[in-house]
DNA sequence: TCTGGGGTCCTAGGACCC
DNA sequence: TCTGGGGTCCTAGGACCC
């Protein structure tokens, strides 16, 4: 791949950030974002620098956090205010360039390798940033690297509101002193596996001996050290939000409880959301699974393939609470969650069954069962274009009597 | 006084088929 | 009577990220 150029936009302590701008009386005072202790549910899911410099940080338990910081101010998250900014960030991204990758709510990928009509990497940098703290109110910090896990580590570098540039000779001094779980990619248990066979630092992986590093970490190990010298060549890619693969609720219970009318009432309330956020996406899931956290917060899964797609809020309760009934142990339940998987677009459905109608003769019981599962979902037929369900005991064209003919015993 | 909710990707075992 | 190896699908769990 010829030499590229990307940013990694990040946005600052985003969903305070986005507080700060609708009120600006909040404006350098330590700001929490976290949900309701009353509810378990009191834990830090952002906060500002000033809150951080007193030492708060993400996912700490909200009374901890008043302990190091008793004049917090604490609000409750309100996701469309995010959800808009985001929008809006995004928005201003692609006016410099079509190759935008929106990887969370307030973070995404650049390629501004052709872009150098506008000027200078750095100064585009500027420029950007500038326009997302005018327009918005809302600091960012940027990084620019020849790929995606470069400029994602330099944009890490300097917060907030820094420019970092990390070139490949510069990965000796900037990159490769870091401990190694400051690596993106490495979590709590990667690291203490790391540490075991003494590597430390960022550069200890790089120069650690390959097949020994496969042993512990698979091929996952392989593509870790690769990034650790600086390779990664994934591209930016601005369609893979739109393949997404799966969509869940799930929700801590004010108590644990064994209470099914409770369970009940929870499962229904999880279904409508996923359904909702379905319909919203216009995609249908083949696949179910439900998430069961108990009282000592040991947590299982359980999932079933589906005879056929489903999207309805009814339809998913009913799966979803079936695999409860089946797999649930008595014990005390403290979290419920619904998630579909394999998921497709109807426009993708029609087009996959659409090619059927070519095979006719290759697999008439395929076809037979598209055409039960559409005539059920859309109350006719797609296939003959006849306005009414098909009827097995008359049937309506010459095409219909054959192939019924044939699937009769 | 504990530890949310939204995701993605990978692994591993068993069933089943050839 | 005893038997290989590869591929795919399904399910469960875990690591990681924001």
């Amino acid at each position: 791949m010829a030499y590229r150029i990307i940013f990694h936009v990040d946005m600052n302590s985003f969903y305070a950030s986005v507080e700060a701008a609708y009120n600006p009386n909040l404006k350098g005072k330590p700001i929490a974002i976290a949900g309701n202790p009353e509810e378990r549910k009191g834990i830090i899911v952002t906060s500002s620098y000033e809150a951080r410099a007193k030492g708060v940080k993400t996912t700490m338990p909200l009374w901890e956090a008043r302990k190091l910081c008793p004049d917090l101010i604490v609000m409750r998250p309100n996701f469309n205010r995010y959800r808009i900014a985001s929008k809006e960030m995004f928005k201003i991204l692609s006016e410099v360039t079509p190759y935008v990758q929106p990887v969370s709510i307030d973070e995404g990928y650049m390629d501004i390798t052709d872009c150098e009509q506008k000027g200078s990497p750095i100064a585009i940098a500027q420029a950007l940033q500038q326009k997302i703290a005018t327009q918005l109110d809302l600091p960012c910090s940027i990084g620019i690297a020849p790929n995606k896990f470069l400029a994602k580590m330099a944009s890490d570098m300097k917060k907030p509101m820094g420019i970092t540039v990390l070139r490949k000779r510069d990965l000796p001094v900037k990159l490769w002193p870091l401990p190694i779980e400051e690596m993106y990619g490495i979590g709590k248990k990667t690291a203490e596996k790391l540490n075991q066979i003494e590597i430390f630092t960022i550069k200890d992986l790089a120069h650690a001996d390959p097949p020994t590093l496969k042993r512990l970490l698979g091929i996952n190990g392989e593509r870790l050290q690769n990034r650790a010298n600086g390779i990664d060549p994934s591209p930016v890619d601005p369609e893979a939000v739109h393949d997404f693969k799966s969509i869940g609720s799930s929700e801590t219970l004010p108590q644990d409880t064994t209470d099914e009318n409770e369970i009940r009432k929870l499962f229904r309330h999880l279904a409508r959301n996923v359904a909702r956020r379905l319909k919203r996406k216009q995609a249908v899931g083949r696949n179910i699974q439900i998430m069961i956290r108990f009282h000592n917060r040991k947590t299982i899964t359980r999932s079933m393939k589906l005879p056929e797609f489903i999207e309805d809020e009814e339809e998913i309760f009913g799966a979803g609470y079936a695999l409860f009934e089946q797999h649930w142990n008595g014990d005390p339940v403290r979290l419920l969650g619904i998630t579909i998987q394999d998921i497709a677009e109807k426009k993708e459905i029609a087009q996959q069954l659409d090619l059927f109608t070519y095979e006719v003769d290759a697999s008439k019981e395929k076809l037979y069962k598209a055409i039960d599962q559409l005539t059920d979902k859309f109350g006719k037929n797609p296939f003959i274009k006849l306005n009414n369900p098909i009827d097995d005991d008359e049937p309506r064209t010459s095409f219909q009597k054959d192939f019924l003919d044939d699937y009769r015993d």
